[in-house]
DNA sequence: TATGGTACTGATAGCGCTAACAGCTCATGG
DNA sequence: CCATGAGCTGTTAGCGCTATCAGTACCATA
């Protein structure tokens, strides 16, 4: 499957560099320099003989040379742990979205929740000298926390509040997430309760949702009457046969605790296909506040992360550069949707 | 919500840079370069003095300057319409699978199916000097299109191959894809179809498997019998919004071609909710076999878009960067699932 | 012993750009 | 008439690293 091919570029030579323009516009490569980058007093029509020869010529500045001279570089680092899982797409919404009017560019690395690989990532993105680093949760390796926290940089720890951040942290207390959706459900009167959750020994953040929520249940003198783990596949059909699992093994259970929206939907699905009366015979709720909820037949109860907004928030600390650490709490909302009674 | 705060970085003074650790490991900066970089001989004694040193100041190097100096960057720019949508994820994960085992690092832009914006992505992509370059889609413009053919590294056009490449092209036709689907749905005895869609005037793709599918159908003697788009908000939502209006206009509607699953799964949920005959009544299809499909009560018809492997398939080339120019086209099968009578 | 190689280390010269400063020209005002 | 400064352009000196070449020491071979 071969074309006749023309080799990528018709390169006369070299690669283009301000002396090519510079040479081709009469002026020295400190003017073109000044035209390209828009800093300081050029006369109308240099910068008009500039900007047409850069033009003709195809010229694309070298940001590695110009970063190096002027030791600024324009990125923003932002560590992730997925981008398969709606949230996080949301969050770089967010900081794009704020990003964007400050010259700044993101610069996207995935973790796959493995610690290792984070540091590598981190350590690969500092090598870039970015202008600031934002980084999902404040779990990290020893020297990972070490090579962030002497960067000489901001530093923003997003999503999680509940430790001890580096620098800047911007989230929820996950925690608190837990506790609140447990008194939520215990008040409207369930009291066999299981949970059903991913099995990710480092997501921290659902591991901390469930610490909460049985907290809170324990307040009440109940602990969860079973529990369910998965890894991988498809989280809609997961969260069907995790759920199918739950009922067949505890006919008893009043509510199913999902932790995250798209198992809990597919736990919402399963429940209606079974003609189960939700939420009077069995009550179900998620995490996360994700949009595909809206599209489902029954609203299925659960507490908006507030990604977006993270996502803003964490963008204009790396911009604006407090030289205070902040730590930003937001407070999730609890969307009760159709499937807690009451 | 400030904390008492410690600055990011106990910084002693400035930054390391290779001479802090030459001095501290008492060998020449060229020395500790190349046990950094595991590159030329060096004696096993002196690899130890440096790297303890290396690690005990927390040296991280600075890529800016050796990427200028090496005329090397291991980077590959990956430019996508969005991250939203499940299908470009996929695609990553391809990429990275690959790009993995070659130090290559790729480096996401997203463009939002804007061409301005995508031009915008490319020049400061290309000002980085990446090794190489993976771009969804054949359409850009003019400008784009330059800056790529000389930038002088492997170009890699993703998704589809309709249409004329600037150097590499991996992908599907998705005019025959959409004129596949057509036929099947003809061979199935539908023919009171209708279409519904994003109302994307830059999702060429998503035209062109309209285009296929008309195309298809008038060879058969029939058109669409309607027609409905859509833009923003929860694709679920949609779906459900769009099929409620479509068969509310026209009640005689016996197939609903959607162009993503997305929509399709609302649509079909939509459905089932009505009491409406699958696929005896109503048929159902949509586009790109996403994982969640697998989730729902009954599996939509669907075309995968083989996205894992053009991921895998780009990123190769990007690598190993063949001097002939390469059209690699893949065929997706057609997953007839619960929806299309037969 | 001369010769050549191998293993290792260092000195030098940039990579392509920008910061900082040094000019030059011309208008203004004392 | 010169002093002053604004407006514009050029010169110089790196930014922190790596390619390249030039050693030095030591061993093996002829």
């Amino acid at each position: 499957m071969t074309r006749p091919s023309d080799k990528p570029s018709p390169d006369p030579r070299h690669t283009l560099t301000l002396r090519d323009v510079s040479e081709a516009s009469g002026v020295s490569e400190m003017t073109v320099s000044r035209v390209l980058r828009n800093r300081g007093d050029v006369s109308a029509p240099t910068r008009e003989k500039v900007l047409e020869a850069a033009r003709a010529l195809g010229y694309v500045p070298n940001k590695i040379a110009g970063a190096l001279a002027s030791q600024r570089v324009n990125l923003v680092g932002v560590v992730i742990p997925s981008l398969s899982n709606m949230v996080f797409p949301e969050v770089m919404t967010g900081i794009s979205e704020v990003l964007d009017g400050t010259g700044l560019q993101p610069v996207v690395g995935v973790t796959n929740y493995l610690p290792d690989r984070e540091e590598a990532v981190i350590y690969e993105m500092l090598s870039w000298r970015p202008s600031g680093m934002i980084i999902a949760g404040l779990e990290h390796t020893p020297a990972s926390r070490a090579m962030l926290a002497r960067a000489g940089i901001p530093i923003v720890e997003i999503m999680d509040i509940d430790g001890d951040p580096i620098n800047h942290a911007v989230g929820i207390s996950h925690r608190r997430a837990g506790r609140q959706m447990a008194e939520a459900i215990i008040a409207a009167g369930y009291r066999k309760i299981a949970f059903l959750g991913t099995q990710m020994p480092n997501d921290f953040r659902a591991k901390k949702r469930l610490e909460g929520f049985e907290e809170a249940l324990s307040k009440a003198g109940l602990k969860l009457v079973d529990r369910e783990f998965y890894s991988g596949g498809s989280a809609l059909l997961k969260g069907r046969e995790m759920t199918a699992a739950v009922l067949d093994r505890t006919p008893d259970v009043d509510f199913l605790y999902y932790s995250n929206d798209m198992i809990g939907a597919g736990g919402l699905l399963y429940c209606l296909a079974q003609g189960l009366d939700v939420p009077g015979r069995i009550g179900l709720a998620g995490f996360n506040g994700v949009e595909l909820l809206d599209g489902l037949p029954r609203k299925l109860a659960t507490m908006d992360a507030c990604r977006l907004e993270i996502g803003r928030k964490a963008a204009r600390l790396i911009a604006e550069a407090p030289s205070e650490a902040q730590v930003e709490e937001l407070f999730p909302t609890l969307q009760a949707g159709d499937t807690i009674r009451g």
